[in-house]
DNA sequence: TAATTGAATACTTTAATAATATGTTCAATT
DNA sequence: AATTGAACATATTATTAAAGTATTCAATTA
């Protein structure tokens, strides 16, 4: 059974049209033809073209996220852990053109405010990862006790916010130094004080 | 020259109707009979319909700046003045309609991401406000040194996306607990360790 | 002179309709 | 099981007329 493959294959081909032209403005006949079949064969992986359309999202959404999880594994510490998570995902969203065009097209995707959130579950096991960290750092006494669920949907908010500000609207360098000073604020906000050797504290 | 107050009356009529109806559905007639004129006259005030809207939102936004500026004269740390500035600033939201309904008919005015922000000189001044807070903590010694300008815009944003969550978009008691859970992180971010006596560290 | 009016004008939105394009179904085919 | 292509249903665009609203301005008022 290659349903499967085939079904990414029109993901792929709808990811790259979507973030192209828009949910309306591209039509069935093109992701057919660069998907190579004809349309009414799409029908045959997916109910209709808003189905098409939030599978393909799920499937970009789901990629980032896999992506995310990957690249935290190696790591030890719950502080670089939470730092790199962070910068991988910004980095990753500066590499997919076509994920970006489709959050600038449909930017209800990370609403600040999603209604209801058509994605919630891809962004449930996106701020399962922050979640994950903050229980290791707090099992291991360096964060701060804390409400970890509110707390991961807080910093998972934040980081929405500024990702879209830097990658998906083009508000660049600022916004991206702006972000890395609350990183810095975050990350303190986080850690209990460090050992007893201080880096500079007078007396 | 009553020029002044009357235009006065202007805004306060056009801010209740702009927030009922939204700049598109509210006809100049209908401002003017609230503000008891005909509407030629309005033309005598403002430029356009345009010009009238933009002096409207930045008349409520002008008077919530204020009413911020004002309430936290009387204290001193500025640690207490960060939090008061939250608090009063949500409580002054909840307490005004028309900017909630003017907020609610137009996301773009306090955008996550301003493409061309039309109210920047009054969200400059607003974080004013927060950026002098920073400045008395650093040179007190109680906030960490930092870059000001960033961390004042970084604090902003955060604010307007969680008042926003909270007061204008309904998302109600979730988002204010997130928030507080984040203003707490913040607080610790900002500040550097308390004194020696510490709240309850073991040894 | 500053403030206001009301009517004339210019501009935009709405409504209705036809023409076109696109989404969806399905029996037949590979 | 997977795909096609034609038939059908639905939605989008284009056109136009009617209605509504923004804007201007010479005349009027305080």
């Amino acid at each position: 059974m290659k349903k499967n493959r085939k079904r990414q294959e029109i993901f792929q081909a709808a990811l790259w049209l979507f973030g192209r032209f828009g949910f309306k403005k591209t039509s069935l006949e093109q992701v057919a033809a660069e998907a190579g079949m004809t349309k009414g064969n799409i029908y045959f992986y997916v109910r209709d073209k808003q189905d098409l359309y939030e599978q393909t999202v799920r499937f970009a959404l789901s990629q980032w996220r896999d992506s995310m999880a990957d690249s935290i594994i190696q790591d030890t510490d719950p502080l670089e852990k939470f730092v790199l998570l962070a910068r991988r995902s910004a980095e990753y969203l500066s590499q997919h053109e076509d994920l970006r065009n489709i959050l600038i097209n449909d930017p209800t995707i990370f609403s600040v405010t999603p209604r209801e959130d058509r994605f919630s579950d891809v962004n449930e096991e996106a701020k399962n990862i922050l979640h994950t960290i903050l229980r290791e750092g707090v099992q291991e006494g360096r964060f701060h006790p804390m409400d970890m669920d509110l707390v991961a949907e807080f910093l998972f908010s934040v980081y929405i916010l500024y990702l879209i500000k830097v990658y998906v609207k083009s508000e660049g360098l600022r916004s991206l130094r702006i972000f890395e000073e609350g990183l810095k604020i975050a990350v303190r906000g986080l850690c209990r004080e460090v050992e007893k050797s201080s880096d500079g504290s007078p007396a």
